[in-house]
RNA sequence: GCCGAUGUAGCUCAGCUGGCUAGAGCAGCUGAUUUGUAAUCAGCAGGUCGUGGGUUCGAGUCCCUCCAUCGGCUCCA
């Protein structure tokens, strides 16, 4: 007899050799009917695996991540089987579950795949699911794997294989397709209902761009009909709220072939909301004793040799720019802090003077590669709310809460709750990758996890993350449809004060080294408003919107008392205009629907007599009729309600 | 940069296997209408079909080059 350990602490015991699976009916028919998945003492077995030692069973349904990996996973030997059945030339490589789905990897030699070819993998796919075939699990010498696979003359499999210790290889068979695999199984091809293949895309082998591109086959499985469709629902959502959409819909950005690609046109009404969002945070940073300072869009090439940034980044930037002068060389922006450095090297300073923290909307300029160009999130020149603060090093701890202190009012007021940090540290064990001593790293990756913890942050450590220069703390945001992107950051440098021979003057009278902090709060304009947009679906806060309230008249008639209600808007400081077109009241309702305009006034002739307004929320609610005062004092408090003073 | 897809009017799209002067809706303009909670009606105007080349009697449609965009990969100071 063993005894199986359940999550809920109960004990049962069982003759050895019963399986997961057999343990589920054992708790309830109607429990084991939805398990999928087991794990066993921290090991993902098949909930068909005899249990021959006592220990802890968890069994997993569709509903936890275990299941949906175990789902996904298995869904993936599905497609390699219909792909291997449609294209016998093809050789696959590697398929895992994703975080919504899964892949396979495949060489299809001389044939290519295309989204017309989607139909007849998701109908064999279903065919083969619909045999209800069981996943089964064997072991085979590392001998036998190569040979099989040398015989098909599979060198990705060989070479995977290669890297495996004999007596570890298994393979997972169903129906007639078998595939190198560790496991992790659902019981049986059935479970899966529905398919749908999502995309293609080149991926190179192991991530490694020196070698050949694999076609990528992207899919995603349910267990029910309807969790597709609702999954293909959440898609069409996510597209309908696609920042390059929404932005063009709203007139805030455009881009134009003339002018390059990656390089953002900001509409009038676009660089109405950035200055509103660079004025918020100015003020935030003013209190904070910030200093603004501004720096030239371009710097000699040698600034960036001294910061290294040269000898990094330069083949691959913008190429300098040359002058009549024989040997000149300046080059494009990349990043704001070498000028700030010499902004710090202009006057000598006294520990007393510290720390201090020079501010700069900057805009900078970077050669990203032409694939990876992303609307406003990817871009060839955007502009940094940055910032870098100077301070000695027993100022870093404080400093270093105070940055997470704006970065959390910056997020609150504008309407992310849902976020998480990542600290990002050196790995121990290569040294030589990180510049500056042991111990100021080790001070400085402990004063970023003790903020972390003392601003009761939700916090993940990434071991061998951090920049070559310094630890660095990132937040990350879940928007309003669960993707996660990630936003501000705040990062420790040793190596640019180093660099530039940065010094102040200590109470013992000897030059010491400041430390140095770059931080972003929004990241980048450009950035932070693309995932605003795409968070908000386009309804921003009341005190970010270009237009916060639209006066619709009835008719031409009311024009005279809609520009009296405007010229009172306009003294309470609410940024409103005037819809006096020739047309109905639905026409103009519509039209402010779809412009996002969060209130609207309707004024005709009952307003007019009685000196009011009639209010409609965007979405529809009615607020009835009231005086234009009164309406100031509902715009005022909602105002308030979401951006607070900061400190 | 690489793999795959796409590019027709300001926007969203139709245009079958190559065959008359390239279509629609919305937006725009003009006129009528003066409107009470998500599109009033009519008329007009608008395109060298991304670019350059090729095949053909004939190209929006087929082939190639380049450009841009989209989905990924690699990358992200």
């Amino acid at each position: 007899m063993i005894d199986i350990t359940l999550p809920d602490g109960s004990v049962r015991s069982y003759d050895e050799g019963i399986s997961p699976m057999a343990v589920a009916k054992d708790i309830s028919e109607g429990f084991a009917r939805n398990v999928i998945s087991a794990r066993f003492n921290d090991e993902t077995i098949e909930t068909s695996t005899p249990l021959t030692t006592s220990g802890a069973l968890v069994l997993y349904t569709w509903k936890n991540p275990e299941g949906k990996k175990a789902f996904w996973h298995s869904s993936s030997h599905v497609l390699a089987q219909a792909i291997e059945e449609l294209y016998p030339n093809a050789k696959l490589s590697i398929g895992p579950a994703i975080e919504n789905g899964f892949y396979y990897d495949v060489d299809f030699g001389e044939d290519s795949l295309s989204e017309k070819d989607f139909k007849s993998i998701e109908t064999k796919m279903l065919e083969i699911a619909r045999g209800k075939h069981d996943f089964k699990m064997r072991a085979l010498s590392k001998a036998d794997a190569l040979s099989l696979y040398k015989s098909q003359d599979n060198t990705y499999k060989v070479e995977l294989i290669e890297n495996l210790e004999d007596g570890t290889i298994t393979f997972c068979d169903h129906s007639t397709f078998t595939d190198l695999c560790r496991g992790g199984h659902i019981p049986n091809t059935g479970i899966i209902k529905a398919i749908k293949i999502l995309s293609v895309a080149g991926a190179y082998w192991r991530g490694d761009e020196n070698n050949k591109q694999l076609t990528r086959v992207y899919g995603i499985s349910f267990p029910k009909q309807k969790e597709l469709t609702e999954y293909l629902e959440l898609l069409e959502e996510a597209k309908k709220r696609d920042h390059r959409k929404l932005g063009k819909e709203l007139e805030l950005f455009t881009f134009s072939q003339k002018v390059g690609q990656g390089l953002p046109l900001w509409l009038p009404k676009g660089a109405a909301l950035r200055e509103r969002l660079e004025n918020f945070l100015k003020s935030a940073q003013k209190k904070a004793g910030y200093e603004m300072v501004i720096t030239p869009h371009i710097g000699q090439k040698e600034l960036y040799v001294t910061s290294g940034h040269y000898a990094k980044y330069g083949e691959d930037s913008f190429q300098p720019i040359h002058t009549p002068n024989e040997g000149e060389e300046f080059l494009l922006k990349p990043m704001n802090c070498p000028h700030h450095c010499e902004i710090y090297n202009a006057k000598p300073f006294s520990y007393k003077e510290l720390p201090k923290r020079y501010a700069e909307f900057g805009t900078v300029y970077r050669y990203e590669q032409s694939g990876e160009l992303h609307g406003l999130t990817r871009v060839r020149g955007f502009t940094q709310d940055d910032a870098h603060i100077f301070c000695t090093p027993d100022q870093l701890d404080k400093e270093f809460k105070d940055v997470i202190d704006l970065v959390l009012y910056v997020f609150g007021s504008l309407g992310f709750e849902n976020f998480r940090a990542q600290v990002s540290l050196r790995d121990p064990d290569t040294p030589e990758k990180y510049i500056g001593n042991v111990e100021n790293w080790e001070k400085a990756e402990q004063a970023i996890i003790n903020a972390a913890k003392d601003k009761g942050l939700d916090y993940v450590i990434e071991t061998g993350e951090a920049a070559f220069y310094g630890p660095k703390l990132d937040f990350m945001v879940k928007d309003a449809l669960g993707r996660n992107w990630q936003l501000g950051t705040i990062q420790v440098d040793y190596n640019l004060p180093e660099r530039f021979d940065l010094t102040y003057k200590g109470s013992d009278n000897e030059l010491h080294r400041p430390v140095m902090i770059h931080r972003a709060p929004f990241g980048s304009m450009e950035r932070f408003i693309a995932i605003l947009l795409e968070h908000t679906g386009g309804n921003f806060p009341l005190w970010l919107m270009p237009n916060q309230v639209i006066i619709l008249s009835i008719s031409e008639k009311y024009e005279k008392y809609a520009e009296k209600v405007l010229n009172l808007l306009e003294n309470h400081e609410i940024r409103a205009l005037a819809d006096n077109r020739n047309e109905t009241i639905g026409r103009k309702i519509r039209d402010a629907e779809m412009n996002k305009i969060p209130y609207m006034l309707i004024v005709g002739e009952n307003e007019e007599q009685d000196n009011k307004i009639t209010i409609r929320q965007h979405g529809g609610e009615d607020l009835g009729m009231i005086s234009v005062e009164a309406f100031s004092i509902i715009v005022d408090n909602e105002i308030k309600r979401t951006l607070k003073t900061f400190k």
